[in-house]
DNA sequence: GGATTGCAGATTGTCAACAATGGACACTTG
DNA sequence: CAAGTGTCCATTGTTGACAATCTGCAATCC
């Protein structure tokens, strides 16, 4: 992992790296994941690897079929993915309109950090960097919600979203889009940063 | 369970049936569950219970923090439920318009059969009965369609719906209002199907 | 020849023992 | 007496052994 954060517990440490590589496109759609290759891999029993497939199934990475194990899931059809758009546009837009109100300083000065992060994936054409960073911005505002069983509710749309997809033409774009919606919080336009965060999320 | 269903694993067998205790409020928000007391009333040791905690973390109904167990999961709050009822039914009415050409005969018939257990359970004013099948006609809509995927995206989102939750003054209006679902369908009225299901969404 | 059965290896499912963690409470210390 | 420290116990985290299940392939039968 390029960021510095804490995972708490061995299984999310592993969730973590697997998330990453599916992400990634490292691991693609229906290849299998095998338990005792990865136990090898981390140093771990089964145990921790079966909890790390079982959170990373939730948020609809991986695939789960009794006795037969898991497969990284399938990117959602044409058909299905304006629903899934749909559907992460409304969570967003809702927490960000229910915030607008009590945005804080230091807040804002985090959401900056990560457009930072942002701005040099986009630079350095680092593409995963960029998927990383990208997650994290919208993870930021989902979390300083506070209930919340938001996030929960937010992160299976979510990377059913990320997953394998690259819609941008030139990789910029990302960055522009983001800071778009950053410079309309910090002008305190609700409206226009609602807009700008729905034009993110396609 | 009063259902016949069949669950292949143990952990799913073990879900089922806490699935059932937190939808009918036995089991209460904030009360706590230990490994060692499920794993001696199921007859299992308590990995099969773990990975049944698991699933239900996944659905919505069980909350998890490390070293320290699970527990029942709070209601939605009154400024987050609202949304919920919106992602819910933007998930069902996108299902029921896109399957609607294709219904079959027998998927009709299906979803009477569950109508007449909602029925039943609405007579003998059997609450709990009544979430179980009203899920399950529900349920039933989603797995019709293709991308199967599409019944985990719901999932979660429906049962954060029905957790402890009773918004009808005469518990017979949930058998109306399913039964009018099903006659918009069975007519082939499209905009009326939606309509009805849409108030039945709330 | 084509379908069915039976085996063998690989893989997941379950278990019970042991390790690590966290919280409560008594104890020390200033 | 208040703040901090140590110990114990309940509980979850991890492990490796063993059981059950699935898959592919070869032998058998019609």
């Amino acid at each position: 992992m390029s960021t510095s954060e804490i995972y708490r517990t061995l299984p999310e440490q592993i969730a973590a790296q697997l998330r990453q590589e599916v992400l990634s496109s490292k691991l693609k759609p229906g290849d299998p994941l095998r338990e005792v290759d990865l136990s090898e891999r981390f140093g771990v029993s089964r145990g921790p690897v079966r909890e790390a497939f079982r959170q990373l199934t939730q948020q609809g990475l991986l695939v789960l079929e009794p006795n037969k194990g898991v497969r990284v899931a399938q990117n959602p059809s044409v058909e299905v993915r304006p629903l899934v758009v749909r559907l992460r546009r409304t969570i967003e837009t809702f927490v960000l309109k229910s915030i607008f109100e009590r945005i804080t300083a230091d807040d804002v000065s985090y959401w900056e950090d990560i457009l930072a992060d942002i701005k040099a994936a986009c630079e350095s054409n680092d593409v995963d960097a960029l998927t990383e960073h990208d997650l994290r911005f919208h993870q930021a505002i989902i979390r300083s919600h506070d209930d919340k069983d938001l996030f929960a509710l937010w992160q299976p749309i979510a990377m059913r979203m990320m997953m394998h997809y690259n819609r941008l033409d030139d990789i910029m774009d990302s960055y522009r889009e983001h800071k778009r919606i950053l410079d309309a919080i910090r002008a305190g336009d609700k409206t226009a940063a609602l807009d700008a965060l729905e034009t993110n999320i396609q």
